[in-house]
DNA sequence: TACAATATAATTGTGCACAATTGATTGTCA
DNA sequence: TGACAATCAATTGTGCACAATTATATTGTA
């Protein structure tokens, strides 16, 4: 018996999802490994790098991840001496994530992150902006629809 | 001092790419939680409704994920009797994965799920297609790219 | 001021991903 | 035939994701 159209692995958008979002992940590693970063540990430093001191609900509104997710991550760049956390001493029940000077410093050498990347994807920085939107707005779609 | 263009968060594709497939991945939840499946566990169904007993090497192949990953999914899904896994008799090395009864039945219950994706998604097909073939694009130049 | 409701991060438990290694089997070729 | 390379799945170890729960602190309110 023939699968029917609907249910043929080659048709599903979510598929094509995930396996680009797995590519494009794969294809950032050897990048960041000689940086000593995973590919999320990367996203978290470049919204530090833009606004340093967040609190760990302020982060994960940013990346959309929870503390289940971002406490053990931020654990290990603290480890690494990337970041240091704090209580907030005006709320006790805040965690704050600020750079140490090596978490600053890595921003010069992940500078050439974006270009390499880019190359690698081959396509047109207009393309891209516009493929960009689309998903921004699809995972808008899927959020705002729950 | 400012982040540059090329590190801001709001700019990055993988960014928009990595978000919009946890999104998905997110939204099929609640449609496969009835049947007892993650989504990994829904595309190896996906690809057994289409062929029945391929090798872990030439589901791998078709979803792009290694034994490392597969292995053990597969065994819970035997566990969770969908599927049964065997030696090939032909050559010992090769682990042949069939449906069982349960895991060929459930395809009847599994095929309003593409739709009611699609309805989540709330864009029209032929946007859908065109997206899915970018998305196939991107990560074939990244895969051929290496 | 008590005390319930809320907010925040951490913890627990499950299930992927993936690199690297291991173990068993098969193929090859001198 | 007998080493040796290649193939395939499983294993090991690390690091996310995410649901559900817990612990602590703060806020609102009767």
């Amino acid at each position: 018996m023939q699968s029917p159209p609907q249910l043929r692995l080659d048709r599903q958008i979510c598929f094509a999802l995930y396996n680009a979002s797995r590519a494009v992940t794969l294809a950032y590693a050897p990048l960041l490994a000689p940086l000593g970063l995973t590919y999320p540990q990367y996203l978290v430093l470049l919204v530090l790098w833009e606004e340093d001191g967040p609190s760990v609900k302020e982060l994960g509104a940013r990346l959309e991840l929870d503390s289940g997710t971002l406490t053990p991550l931020l654990k290990r760049m603290e480890s690494a001496r990337l970041v240091a956390r704090r209580r907030d001493a005006e709320d006790e029940r805040v965690v704050r994530v600020r750079l140490t000077a090596d978490g600053r410093a890595l921003r010069a050498k992940a500078a050439a992150v974006p270009e390499a990347i880019s190359c690698k994807l081959g396509t047109t920085r207009g393309d891209m902006a516009r493929l960009r939107q689309e998903l921004v707005d699809l995972t808008r779609a899927l959020r705002d629809g729950r």
